[in-house]
DNA sequence: TATGAATGAGGATTCATTCAT
DNA sequence: CATGAATGAATCCTCATTCAT
């Protein structure tokens, strides 16, 4: 009757994997078929295990859909705050953190596809979907800003808004994957990359700040 | 106007409403209910007509839906560079632009939608959808890009490349539109333009151009 | 013409007039599509004549369809009446109207879809169409019947049963008319008519009458 | 049985059986509404499953109509081939197949259907459809033509062509199918199949062979 | 009388979800 | 737990019919 603590965490480790499992495989169907046109069958076949299987570890597909989003958010912001963790100074965290996505985009064309946020959503936000990717999204958008700030304080920025300087630089991240998925033959990714932060760090004017 | 082009007879000016009338209905139901989501039922709905009614002004779902974005990117694009036309030097240009999308944007907030280009029609672009799409915008954005190969060549801004800064505005823009349209108590547009417009132009960083 | 009954005034000619010419359109259609896979805007097409039209001649299709078919047998039972009737004997008389199919056949492929009556509207002869196809066409089995009966009486043929002779007749030449039809490179339509009647007059055996 | 080719496992016979459900529904209906006139849904109800289930057994509503043809033929087929072998001499197994094509026409009106050819599908007989039905009988047919062929060598026929005599038989078969089919009050089959075969086997001329 | 734009019921097909095994 | 056959709501699209002009 009672279970031994041992194999209930052995069912609990096992579920865990299953899950992940079937999480890496929508996210790579959702690599290749974009978020809209995914079916639970092909996600399944993906996975290697039954339709229904897929019941037994997620809501619906809406949930499924969600987790493996944030699954997949969840990893590439890991990566992009190890990168900036590992660099020293403001401006190196923010190249540390480009070039996490460059390689993370290259890596995941998924990633791509997450990046946009499933706009079909529709704008209201009413779907609970899109609220909740915005919460998953918010740390890291802060984490940024933070980057940011400190840049100012440190006297390596100018006086700019966190946020703002966050959210234009992810626009400009968004805009180079964007490029880089779309395009049926993109340029090198890095030196893209390159100029478009040459870009963003002095501005297109010639005068420097006013 | 641009989308009725050479419309003669009294009954092809009535084909020509018709027809904007449902692009119109259709850009609205985009804009509340996303790509995707939408079904003919609906568009005829907010159309005020019979679903048959819209097989008579469109082959089919895709074709209408396309027609309607680009209905939208056009007269879009046409206000953009009447706005451009009218400021006098490169930096003011560019700032006329981004005042039209941010107008623009508010008046239709499918805009916004439209602007983010159908992502979830998958990484590959294969479909002939998403191509046509790409071929409507490319003109726009050269023509963005010239504004600022003509403001490298007046002294106006750095020697920076014009597609890459056409790129990296553009999607500033969209970033503001995805702000101002997800956000539930989003900033004032115009206050937000200033700022974002202000590192775009002179940079993040504090010592001006290197 | 045999089905303009007594028309006087001149619009009454005009309404016939304009009758004939939708019932002309509809066989071509017919002939050319099969009477299932037509559709109303197709005949009107051919016939000139705007769809709406159609409703001021023909309570609705199946009206339509029915009157066409019915045109097109009365035309051809005409046919085969004048031609047995110009005839000697009544081999000679049912030869003659075997050639007359044969020759109806060649020149209006919708008579073979005609002959083969609509069988699409199913056994039960519940739909009023078929119903009264049979009507029509009873008179001409009788006829031929009739034919049959005479050449027994006159000792031209054995004693059997006018109505049967008259149904395998028939049949037999609805089986030539389906292959003259079907068949990709049908042979030649007399040769195989004389063939056929060879067999229809003496038999397959080899005895003659038991 | 013809129809469930080497099925090993418990589940491939389940497979196989509903399949030959679904097909018995779909004859059913077709006997009842025509081939045209028929919709999926109404297949369903009398499969007593959903209409989603049967895009489990047949790729769309033409294969199954398809196959539900070609189920009724092969199982015709098969039983006249039958009585054709068990029966002794040509003239006998011409009678035995007769007799089992009026019989099956009695059990399954719907063969009556089948018989014709689904002729509404236009005369081109572009359609793949009628092709393969033509491919399906054309064994047939042949297989009929020689038994009289082997009639014709063996002494007991006059020198016919087998397959026009084929045809003519089967045109004669089909003949009165239909009579049987469409007539309110049909005669007796057996009665009436003999006065038709005595015309077919010896002529309806007095003077026997020429 | 003639038109043809508009209608909307009807039908094929898809796919997320359930549930008996 | 896992399965995958079955379900049926939802969706696109067609076409006979109507009716304002």
């Amino acid at each position: 009757m009672a279970f031994s603590p041992a194999a209930k965490s052995k069912e609990e480790l096992l579920k865990q994997f299953r899950r992940n499992e079937i999480l890496d495989a929508a996210r790579d169907v959702i690599g290749h078929q974009g978020v809209t046109e995914i079916s639970m069958e092909r996600i399944a076949q993906q996975a290697g295990v039954a339709k229904g299987t897929l019941y037994l570890y997620f809501e619906n597909k809406d949930a499924l859909l969600e987790s493996a989003l944030e699954y997949t958010y969840q990893e590439f912001m890991e990566r992009c705050r190890s990168a900036a963790d590992a660099a020293t100074g403001c401006a190196a965290k923010i190249r540390a953190i480009a070039s996490s996505i460059v390689a993370s985009n290259a890596e995941q064309r998924a990633f791509g596809q997450a990046l946009q946020e499933r706009p079909e959503l529709g704008p209201e936000g009413v779907s609970a979907f899109s609220e909740r990717l915005r919460e998953q999204i918010m740390p890291f958008v802060e984490f940024v800003a933070e980057i940011f700030q400190a840049g100012v304080r440190a006297g390596e920025f100018r006086a700019i808004d966190g946020m703002r300087a966050a959210r234009l630089f992810l626009s400009l991240m968004r805009g180079l994957a964007f490029q880089q998925i779309r395009d049926p033959q993109p340029p090198d990714a890095n030196q893209e990359l390159d100029a478009l932060l040459d870009i963003f760090f002095h501005g297109v004017s010639l005068g420097g700040t006013a």
